[in-house]
DNA sequence: GTGGTCTAGACCACG
DNA sequence: GTGGTCTAGACCACA
């Protein structure tokens, strides 16, 4: 999988590369007990700091999404225990301001909806 | 209005501010031409600091949904010039790691539009 | 003349005044000796405060363009003390930035010399 | 390049940073991509507080003239996407009282041109 | 070490 | 009394 870092974006690095990891997962580009490449390649690769990739992988290991361990390295977890309730309240948290903004601008709900329905068209099931 | 601030998230107080305004326009409980409160009046009745309000202000001044002038004051904007094109990259920016972890959780669509449907629900028209 | 005050600008309104009220002069559309509104007039009709348009006059005043007596109210001078290299210089340092920014985004000089002979077109002489 | 401040000036410090800039800009002090100064570097040398170059900073950033990313620190972006007719409009409404007073001193009009090439001499191209 | 955020307090410009 | 500017100093996020 292709990673890549907008270096002008508001978002920091690590919290890219963990995004895009996790829609590596969604969209089947990553599969379940696939390695992830090593904190020392991805760095060079991207040409940023270690300590970034690192951050990251410890960031996607604290949410369940991969495994790291010293024998088989970092790797896509098999089982996600994510709480879905705990999910749902971050989305709405999230999506609230950006639904609002778009209700100021008389952007219609189907508008919105189609979004949706691009971003999941080729994910999952 | 009534603002709450979250003194332990990870958003930003000016953020929070910003934020809770726009959904406040966009639920009908600031209307257009209305004036908020002062910089000072504000940050007092919300245990802050001045420059954190004012930070917030001129967030949405730059953005477009109020205004500010020593005239009037601070109020809502009559007409937003925000482009939809611009808002809809945007969203799909923030949204689409957030579909990604719902996928991978196995969580509905339906599910997810539900929650949509629900913060809508009492908006606009 | 018909002073215009644009209460979105980031000039503030003594100086909007200030500046109209020259290129009245500029244009002929206020002639020497020729008196200005009252400051309570001109407050009244543009819906703003007295001190504002006080202060106004007091600039004008201060910088040799009007007279304020108690008899003839204030009027247009008829003659005009101000110094020429001390207006070239405060022309240089207003200008410079400017001009810096239109060399950047490549406006052909030729661009901004028209825009200044569309200004002066109507002018004196 | 070497950027002077006159705290006397009625100009606030940060435009008059911003303002040195964009001429350093236009003058081929500032090289494209190049590195401006840290905040807290620029800061320690003028004898000014942090926050009021960051404020420069971030007024550049914000008009487009430079870039700022943790990466990279601050430069000047190779492209500047200004638009030419706001430019126009927002020179006229700048220039306009300042022509306006070289009319009412009788100044002459090749006094003025005279002025603008001797800025514009050593620029660009 | 960098910029981001927040606090605190001061003075000034403006209306 | 309002926002604008500046200073000073602190802690944190990021790389």
């Amino acid at each position: 999988m292709l990673l890549e870092i907008d270096f002008n974006s508001n978002s920091p690095i690590y919290k890219q590369i963990r995004d895009q990891i996790i829609i590596g997962i969604a969209e089947g580009l990553l599969k379940k007990d696939e390695n992830l490449p090593s904190v020392r390649q991805l760095s060079t690769r991207l040409g940023i700091n270690m300590h970034t990739v690192n951050k990251a992988y410890k960031m996607l290991e604290q949410e369940g999404w991969i495994g790291i361990n010293k024998k088989r390295g970092t790797f896509i977890n098999t089982q996600f225990g994510g709480n879905k309730d705990v999910f749902l309240e971050k989305f709405e948290e999230n999506i609230k301001p950006l639904l609002a903004e778009a209700e100021i601008l008389n952007i219609k709900k189907e508008t919105v909806l189609e979004c949706i329905d691009k971003i999941m068209l080729n994910w999952g099931e």
